[in-house]
DNA sequence: AATGATACCGAACAATGTGTTCGATATGAT
DNA sequence: ATCATATCGAACACATTGTTCGGTATCATT
């Protein structure tokens, strides 16, 4: 990839983060970005079809270090659902600048589906393993939506529980 | 009130429903809506200030039923945190044509928050009666964040279950 | 260092939406 | 019947969007 093109997507990328953190996502234009960004209007139009186009490529970015990552040697057994979780909230621990501004911004509500959906897909991994005396599908909704509201508050809490504990608090709170 | 204030509102409320249906929050102009309930464009403005203004009327319209609503009789045992959700979901039940086409839709998640705020609210009140062997801000914000994805569920089901077994289900879901 | 490709700039553009104002009209309450 | 006021509708200045295009700067390659 040029050069030229990594720098304008970062600057762009960059600013709109920014941006988010201080005001909500509809509000945001993209007269602000490009002018934060210093990148000419067609310029931002060449990147990006979309505003939405430049939310999905952020998220993409900043959950794909949590769930696309090589599995990683500091955490152990990883065929069980409290592995899989601890090991991703190992990553969030490590990208918590990136996570924190933005899942406690005014925008939160908008990551939190996607990370909900990111989840989604692990869970319908992991959840073979339990007797379904609940619609399954259910239960991935309700777990997904569970963990994500237990990692908010453990953001928001300022991360001072180890991720294992973490896991351990969320799988006992769900029961089974 | 004026009849023709009524009338007016009522037709704004009404085509902003509708469309909120069809499309997504942020991409609802103003102008489709003075179209749709064939209103004059000052006369909007002296409704609402703003767009996000006639959201906040409109969930409030919404909610305002199922949780301001006087006790019912048909709900038994109303000092305990089930008797309490039972107690509201016969009321979202009574409301489902009106909240099962918004929150399923695209701004869906936007509902959710208005929600889960009345939420916290009701479980703020109940949940003194638990010991807390976890931080009651976390506690609630979980619980409201868990029963709501519960009800959405419900809502997409068709609401086959009955309101006290969802209920039922809830809390066994959540343990204690 | 020279060359060709291409990413960027920046100005201009039509189109659409916003929020406000104001006098005229219609409909309400009494 | 009278007075109050809600609505209309047109006009307004202004902001945002998404596109186009010729010129400039930067890149990769030899």
């Amino acid at each position: 990839m040029d050069r030229r093109q990594k720098k304008t997507r970062k600057a762009i990328l960059d600013t709109f983060r920014s941006l988010l953190e201080k005001k909500r996502y509809d509000r945001i234009t993209v007269q602000e970005i490009i002018d934060g960004a210093d990148v000419g209007r067609s310029t931002f139009y060449s990147h990006f079809e979309t505003k939405d186009m430049l939310l999905d490529a952020l998220a993409g970015e900043i959950f794909h270090h949590i769930f696309e990552a090589d599995p990683c040697p500091w955490v152990g057994k990883d065929g069980e659902l409290e592995g899989k979780l601890s090991h991703i909230l190992w990553h969030i621990r490590d990208e918590r600048e990136n996570l924190a501004g933005i899942l406690l911004s005014d925008s939160g509500e908008l990551f939190m589906g996607y990370f909900k959906n990111h989840l989604k897909d692990v869970f319908t991994q992991y959840i073979d393993n339990f007797k379904q005396s609940v619609p399954r599908e259910f239960l991935i909704e309700y777990l997904s939506g569970s963990f994500a509201e237990t990692v908010r508050w453990w953001i928001k809490e300022g991360m001072k529980t180890s991720p294992e504990n973490v896991a351990k608090y969320f799988s006992g709170m769900v029961g089974n």
